[in-house]
DNA sequence: CTGTTAGCGCCTTCAC
DNA sequence: GTGAAGGCGCTAACAG
């Protein structure tokens, strides 16, 4: 018990397992098996607890770089993103750190930016050993993307997207979702629904395209291709989107919109609001993906929730398992899509039916 | 150059630095002084070339963790930040990344939320060795997370803010920020001017109260305390915040009002749209802090625009200059502030001035 | 059951 | 200029 009022004066300074051991007085390896939770190791109940007690006394924490260099692991993961002050990534990344931290792993973030190449972010995490594994929330070019990240032989999971020949991944539910949007519109009477696209080639704007067109088959409603503007993922997008509609004539003029995104309901919202066009008197608004600017707009926007934190979590989390050898490469689509009604949509009303095809 | 040719075949593989070694035909330790750029070591620039030639033809990246256990560097820095949705943060998130990656760095980002308390994150990342800093963006607790930080004696730095005792931050000019937006609207011919404060005890609101007051007094006007209401940072608090504003009576409503946050703002002018008062023409307003939900409001709003990315920038380089021994401790204040002109301030016409006085 | 020991990959003296 | 060797803290194989 001498060494252990000795360590103890220093409390502040990190220390090894050796002074642990002889704190306790047992062998290094001792401490190393206990606190490691070796099933194998057969100790007394009596050693066990001095050995933990005085961990806990001393306040030691493992040096994860010494053990990552010994069993090869660093108990990291890293993230790669694109635009980090996309809310919808924020998202992904509260869960996937929420994840993390639960089992003990740290979440080591990188940004997809100028210059640097996106293959070189992925390369540089997992030859420098920083990373066990990688979630990647981007993939410019999958021809690109997925051969580099297979070519590193290294776990990693896509997240928001999939990709041929991958088939690790976390998904939300786009295509019901966007089903869904439609059919709140047309529970509402809405008949004559736009769609705001995100750009054509990407995985969730076509989930979400085919989600709109699942809704209008479901409805006995044409799909009438004059009714998609693409709009991708922006707010100009949006806007320049909703001045393409509203330059297709009055006749054909739609009553509702399902805009792929919130930015670009917002843009949209902005041009209708200009031109003289009433949320939702006019025309009903609903947006994909929950956030907090859907409370911030005029009106307030309804949309579809996803599970977005929880495909953050889920991604994190599935790939601590597969590289702990618990679980296989698995896809998974988390269903659950839900309406959060607001004020920018609304029944279409006779007066909105009539306004629409003579207004100004 | 037998193994060049050997080793080349699996580039896939990690390689070490003895690879290299056998590659170049030289020693190993060559190989490490003259990857780490060794000042006192003087090779042929021929040998040199040689070694980095084969370096980068294997790919060769040095273990991180070997490297770290040997020199007890991860280089790897945490960044500990409070709600990741918030654009704000997001923005210094940015920043920081991208000092850290032009350096070497790894960023891990480290979440507080519910349940860990701040303090065992910051123990956690330091003495499993997985930082060799910390960037902190939430302090909870002044009196509790400085002597905290303290004792882990680690370098750390604070973005955001400041606390009594700590000589490394960097902060943005929120005084001079505020101080200007208050100019503006006295520009514009506004002289009772409103203020919807952040929390009062916390260190952004406190400067950019104080900020208001240097406007107003700058002005030659006075500092009337009914007209600053807490409003916090949300947009539910601004909200209430603006209804308070407009219950204090006709005779002595604010014709335009200085919020401290976008959100704030946000909510304020949905409370000012539900009562019918137009802005800008019956009030401005202007926020703090743009951001993209400026562009999205309606009116787009006039904001404070400040130097968010560069103070996460700011702050990550200064603490890996501090940790590489190049710099002293040492506080920073980004002054630049800008006004971001958009529609919700104008200038208080007669009308205006009129309306503020009869109206409703 | 417990202790001793050999590295994981790298950097850094210290002889040569 | 070079190369051999020790050791950072830890784990796992191997002895006892």
């Amino acid at each position: 018990m001498f060494w252990i009022d000795l360590l103890m004066k220093n409390k502040r300074r990190s220390h090894t397992i050796s002074d642990v051991a002889k704190a306790a007085g047992v062998s290094l390896a001792a401490v190393s098996r206990v606190l490691s939770n070796d099933k194998a190791f057969v100790v007394r109940d009596e050693t066990r607890k001095r050995i933990t007690d005085v961990a806990r006394d001393l306040n030691y924490q493992p040096n994860q770089v010494a053990r990552g260099l010994r069993i090869s692991r660093t108990f990291s993961l890293g993230i790669v993103i694109p635009e980090l002050d996309n809310p919808v990534h924020a998202r992904i990344i509260i869960g996937a750190e929420r994840a993390a931290a639960e089992r003990g792993y740290s979440l080591l973030i990188a940004h997809r930016d100028n210059g640097m190449v996106e293959t070189a972010i992925y390369e540089r995490l997992v030859r420098q050993n920083r990373v066990d594994g990688l979630i990647v929330a981007t993939l410019q070019d999958e021809k690109v993307g997925v051969p580099a990240l297979k070519e590193l032989e290294h776990p990693f999971v896509l997240v928001n997207r999939k990709a041929k020949g991958v088939k690790h991944y976390v998904v939300i539910n786009d295509q019901g979702g966007a089903r869904k949007a439609v059919e709140h519109l047309v529970s509402l009477g809405h008949r004559r629904i736009a769609h705001l696209s995100g750009a054509p080639h990407r995985y969730n704007s076509k989930c979400r395209l085919k989600g709109y067109k699942d809704g209008l088959l479901a409805a006995g409603l044409p799909f009438d291709k004059e009714l998609v503007f693409e709009a991708g993922y922006t707010q100009a997008g949006g806007a320049d989107a909703a001045r393409q509609m509203l330059a297709v004539g009055i006749k054909k003029r739609p009553t509702a919109i399902f805009a792929t995104t919130l930015l670009v309901a917002a843009g949209a919202m902005s041009v209708l609001r200009a031109e003289g066009i009433n949320v939702p008197d006019d025309v009903s608004i609903i947006g994909f993906n929950d956030g907090a600017i859907a409370e911030i707009l005029a009106p307030p926007l309804t949309t579809v929730r996803t599970q977005l934190e929880a495909m953050g979590y889920q991604a994190a989390s599935s790939l601590i398992s597969y590289i702990e050898g618990n679980e296989d490469f698995v896809g998974k689509t988390l269903k659950d899509t839900e309406i959060v009604e607001r004020a920018s949509t609304a029944p279409m009303s006779r007066k909105a039916s009539r306004r629409t095809f003579n207004s100004r």
